[in-house]
DNA sequence: CATTAGAATGTAAGCGTTTAACCAAAATAA
DNA sequence: TTATTTTGGTTAAACGCTTACATTCTAATG
């Protein structure tokens, strides 16, 4: 691997004058520019990210951290980023900690041993001291943190809202809401949403929590068998929905005759289930450019005022899970 | 960031010592040591990597390069590739192409400024001249990438074997095979390993090409109906699987009654879909783990000497959606 | 008792960059 | 003309670490 002196005996110029060149700044010949760019070109040099991030103290590493990989919504998520990224000169290193503490402590070390000038979280954090002892720029996406951090997410409660909406009009008796983690903020808003909109109506809401990725298949058909008479079922999840078709297939209920079904999130597999599934879809891909458009802000100026808490807008994707 | 100085300092000893009991290398007196370590953790100190690895001129990261994050079998190859590698002390750093030429030249610069000191590839390379530039300890998953790169994967060919061994007991007249990208090697084998086995039947064999991630339903339904006395279909994915699903229904072939469906990959989902789908499993945690001990010995001894190529069984998982 | 072999530590160079400080020449202003 | 500014370039220090080498001290060996 050529190095810049290398370049810069090629040249037959200083290793500054390559760097100035390299970097655009200063003042250097057209004579001399050329020079080196030549033997820039044949060295194949490529300068080291490693001794730039040593001496400037940060590298254009963005950390990430999410709680799963497989969850298909954070799979896009990361493309989201990556792409939002990428023509800003940054680069992301992503760890999924599995909900796992000792991996996110891990992963934190990591992050100080890399000197990452940034961070997203998207994974629920069971070791904030740490991410706090980093004190990097920090945004977080669908998860409220702590109040010194801001936070991006879709907005959660009209999600919840657009759901209730839709039982409403099709004057729905008794709506189950399936929640995944019901300690995460984002569930709760969803949560919130559907009862204040609920409220006052005659619509009877039961209850059950669930785990997102791995949900359990016994307490939906418990949930499903003890409330037959349900007309709307309201998950937190597509994923969740997926499995209560399954379930509501065998306890015989019928989607959409007897009960609606609206999943969460609106991943592409919702068109290959059958029926195929109605959901609410957040914009993920603004949700990404938003936030890392105000992790580099924070980046740039560490003193830069964000809003708290920035959500945005979903829909109600129809589809043949609800009439 | 407390730095190697600081502690130096704290303990009252030279760098070198504090560099010596981090490293547990050369001589040291337990008193100074257990010194030392209460400097360390006075100060949070965590040596920054940056440093180590630009003196050692090479990184405890491992690149990965894949072609789709969100085709769910690359999210379970990352996890298993995360956990194989985290406790051998190095770290991923992942890049998704999108199989796009641009993204992989940009990468593997990338890949060059971090001094990564090997890499997984598991995309088709558009760019193979500046992967060998690099010069790097590489291991391919599921790809052939050059002679000097030793690839892994799942026995391909025995996956196209199994099916077509179900296929000859039921006695099936018609398969068809709906091949992804069928310039890939995985793609060959799979239907080498299934025209090999049905050689000599008297069952006919139709193929039809198509992408993994984005099938072409308009194909799928063309040669449904082209072939609507089809008994048997192969899909090279469980995605392209399940878009069958869809278009069968739609073209009133019923599964598993009219014909039989195999998929490849055997992802959780296929449990969600109805039917229920069969398919062929590669056991990915037992890849990724491989392909990352061969990278490792490579990393340690340029000059190991390793198989071409390995393989490893897969096997057929049945569902609903074959009798 | 002199010699020698660890044991324990320190000094300093170097990894590949950037950049402040300096210097010299050329251009411009007075 | 002289003073000043702009342009073009070099030198060397620093970023945080590892390690070869040097140094000192202790204890064992003959």
């Amino acid at each position: 691997m050529a190095t810049i002196k290398d370049v810069a005996k090629k040249a037959n110029v200083s290793v500054a004058t390559v760097s100035r060149v390299v970097n655009n700044t200063g003042y250097v010949n057209t004579e001399t520019r050329n020079l080196v760019l030549d033997a820039i070109k044949s060295l194949d040099y490529i300068p080291s990210e490693l001794a730039r991030s040593l001496f400037k103290k940060q590298s254009n590493l963005i950390g990430v951290i999410i709680p799963h990989l497989t969850t298909y919504f954070y799979g896009e998520l990361i493309e989201a980023l990556e792409d939002a990224v990428i023509d800003k000169g940054y680069r992301l290193m992503t760890f999924n900690s599995r909900n796992d503490a000792a991996r996110e402590e891990r992963f934190m070390n990591v992050f100080s041993q890399y000197h990452i000038s940034g961070l997203i979280v998207a994974a629920h954090l069971n070791k904030l001291r740490s991410y706090q002892k980093l004190s990097l720029p920090m945004v977080a996406i669908d998860h409220h943190v702590s109040d010194t951090i801001p936070s991006i997410s879709s907005d959660n409660q009209m999600g919840g809202e657009l759901a209730a909406k839709h039982f409403l009009k099709r004057k729905a008796k008794k709506v189950i809401h399936f929640r995944g983690a019901s300690f995460l903020l984002t569930v709760k808003d969803r949560d919130q949403g559907l009862k204040k909109t609920l409220d006052g109506s005659s619509i009877e809401i039961i209850d059950a929590d669930l785990d997102f990725n791995e949900p359990d298949i016994g307490l939906i058909e418990k949930t499903l068998r003890d409330h037959k008479d349900c007309d709307g079922i309201f998950c937190d999840g597509d994923l969740i929905a997926m499995h209560v078709i399954k379930v509501a297939e065998k306890v015989g209920l019928k989607i959409p005759e007897d009960t609606e079904l609206i999943g969460y999130d609106d991943l592409k597999l919702n068109q290959l289930v059958s029926p195929t599934l109605s959901s609410i879809k957040q914009d993920i891909e603004l949700i990404a450019n938003k936030a890392i458009e105000s992790l580099i802000q924070l980046i740039q100026d560490s003193k830069a005022t964000l809003p708290d808490h920035q959500t945005f807008p979903v829909r109600l994707i129809e589809r043949d899970s609800t009439r």
